[in-house]
RNA sequence: GGCGGAGUAGCUCAGUGGUAGAGCAGGGGACUCAUAAGCCCUUGGUCGGUGGUUCAAAUCCGCCCUCCGCUACCA
């Protein structure tokens, strides 16, 4: 166990503001089926998901509704963790910015900063919204009247300045620079590489890391004198003010890592493998990420990749506040879970935004699902199961093996570089051609010669029926990181066991399992043929939803 | 404005100098093990526009149009 390998992967953690959409939860999956890919390879596997639960916003929010601040996240992680449980998506810890250990890990970072001279008082300035605190620039709306809050157009925004800490960023200019250059796959794709390089040099100016007047924070350890801003009633003192965003939300990897309370496991752990994230917050996690980390004397993350977005029709991004997202309830009620992770990751691409639909969905699902993958299933357990009298028939040595190997190879290099959709893709053509062997050995003519007494055609229908099924058992677990729910379900179809996990832990590694012909000398019988996905009407499916 | 990317069949996209491709959708056919699925064949595009380079351009160069990303403090 401690040799085996360790992959350590995370997703952004979303801000707990509303109920989760299908464009929010899109990189979750895919994040899992990678973690369940590596569970699968045999690696000691660690995933990530959660929650951003801080900030002057939702504070409001809550106020809004009359309820206190953490009533009201504890009700949006109710909605992220079900959403999570329907598509089958398998954390290993579902980590909460308002954790007492992540509380613990952002304090602690702050002080590492200030320990090595990171940190320093300044002044912030900026619109600031009465209703809701400090606005970005690029969120502040601009009338003859003077300067509004999109949230509240009422509202004057009053350009205030604030006493806050700043963190030293532009010290790390020149190290950043020379760790992109030296990790040249640090931030993949590579078009989002170039744009990160090309911010770094602009120039990298400091940026806050506290807030003085919000209260629904992590309290700031340090007083502006230096010294703790803990009382001797281990209470904060609130003229410290609180942790500003990236000082919180980007901790939580190594929260859950282990930082700072269990070294031992944060040594396991840390670095990361894998950040999957949105372009959106692609400058946080690939510049200020690794100096605050580097600031605290520790390592940056190995990989940061950046994931495209579901866009609308008209190529519209998704969002709620469009109210032009899918709702991931109706996505699963209408494709169950697998199907739902499959149309979700087959039809977009993982590097790159992509298009879709209900429709683009239920074409994919009937045509990928249903009848190529599903159907070629179906054929081969009710022939196999008709002609040969229910006895599993093994694997022979003809071209399926070698279109095998192919598409096996094609499916990991896709995999390992994060074209799920590629990935997908390679399977499918191998799918393909089973369907297409089939057609060309036609076993039901070979099962009438066969009771005319035909030996030949005997020992061809076994073989043909011997490859449909072996193809059958190795498209079942190559596919399990997508379509977990229907991996035993097939196996169970050819009489197999399934040695893994709800999560995908606890098998044999995986690339041996996909061998062709690696439970070949395993007797067995069929079980009675059963559809893995029943076919959909093509009817107008709930489309975007009107609210958020 | 600067930097980068994209505009190719109804849809989603491959294709970087040599007679336009895939999947899906549409049409036809032969079969029948199967979820009226699968298999075979097939309709369909002046490759955003324009001017060049070249024996030859979707592919190279100029200009133009449209869309998108990055261009600092959203969570």
């Amino acid at each position: 166990m401690p040799d085996r390998p360790r992959y350590y992967l995370t997703t952004a953690i979303a801000y707990a503001n509303n109920r989760p959409g299908l464009h929010t939860l899109f990189e979750v999956i895919g994040a899992d089926a990678i973690a369940r890919w590596h569970r699968m390879l045999g690696d000691d596997t660690r995933f990530l998901t959660g929650t951003d639960e801080h900030s002057v916003n939702i504070a409001q929010q809550a106020a809004a509704e009359g309820r206190t601040p953490r009533d009201f996240v504890d009700e949006k992680v109710r909605l992220f963790k079900s959403a999570e449980a329907a598509l089958q998506i398998s954390p290993d810890r579902f980590i909460r910015t308002t954790d007492p250990d992540h509380v613990r890990s952002a304090q602690e970072m702050v002080r590492r900063a200030y320990a090595n001279g990171d940190i320093y008082l300044g002044t912030y300035e900026g619109w600031y919204c009465p209703s809701e605190g400090f606005k970005a620039a690029s969120d502040v709306v601009e009338t003859a009247q003077g300067a509004h809050c999109p949230n509240h157009p009422g509202v004057q925004l009053q350009w205030l300045s604030e006493r806050n800490w700043f963190f030293r960023l532009s010290a790390y200019q020149d190290r950043l620079l020379r760790h992109f250059e030296e990790h040249p796959d640090f931030v993949e794709p590579e078009y989002r590489r170039n744009e990160m390089l090309g911010f770094i040099r602009q120039g990298l100016e400091d940026f806050s890391i506290s807030r003085a007047g919000a209260t629904w924070g992590i309290p700031f350890p340090v007083a502006e004198n230096g010294e703790s801003s803990q009382r001797e009633d281990g209470s904060w003192d609130p003229e410290a003010g609180t942790i500003y965003v990236w000082y919180d939300a980007l901790i939580n990897y190594i929260t859950g890592a282990g930082f700072p309370d269990d070294p031992a496991a944060f040594a396991r752990w840390w670095p990361a493998d894998l950040h999957i994230i949105g372009h959106d917050i692609n400058r946080f996690h690939s510049i200020y990420w690794p100096a605050m980390l580097w600031s605290a004397g520790l390592q940056a993350p190995r990989k940061v990749w950046v994931h495209g977005w579901l866009l609308a029709r008209g190529g519209e991004r998704m969002s709620k506040s469009r109210g032009n997202f899918l709702d991931p309830a109706d996505v699963v009620a209408a494709f169950g879970a697998d199907g739902a992770r499959y149309v979700t990751l087959r039809e977009v691409a993982f590097d790159r935004d992509t298009e879709v639909s209900w429709d683009s969905f239920v074409r994919r699902y009937n045509a990928d699902l249903a009848n190529d993958f599903g159907n070629l299933v179906n054929r081969s357990v009710t022939m196999a199961g008709r002609y040969l009298g229910g006895v599993r028939p093994a694997p022979t040595h003809g071209s399926l093996m070698l279109a095998w190997q192919h598409a096996l190879q094609r499916y990991r290099e896709k995999l390992e570089s994060f074209l799920l959709h590629d990935a997908l893709g390679a399977l499918w053509e191998f799918v393909g051609a089973a369907n297409r062997e089939v057609d060309l050995e036609k076993p039901w003519e070979l099962a009438k010669a066969v009771k005319a007494g035909d030996a030949d055609a005997e020992r061809r229908l076994a073989g043909v029926l011997g490859d449909l099924i072996e193809a059958c058992r190795l498209l079942g677990l190559a596919t399990a990181p997508f379509l977990p729910g229907t991996a035993p379900r097939i196996a169970a179809q050819l009489g197999y066991g399934y040695p893994y996990g709800p999560d995908g832990n606890g098998g044999p590694p995986v690339l041996e399992e996909l061998r062709w012909g690696a439970r070949a000398g395993e007797p067995g019988r069929l079980a009675a043929a059963e559809p893995l996905f029943p076919r959909l009407d093509a009817e107008p499916g709930p489309g975007p939803s009107s609210s958020g």
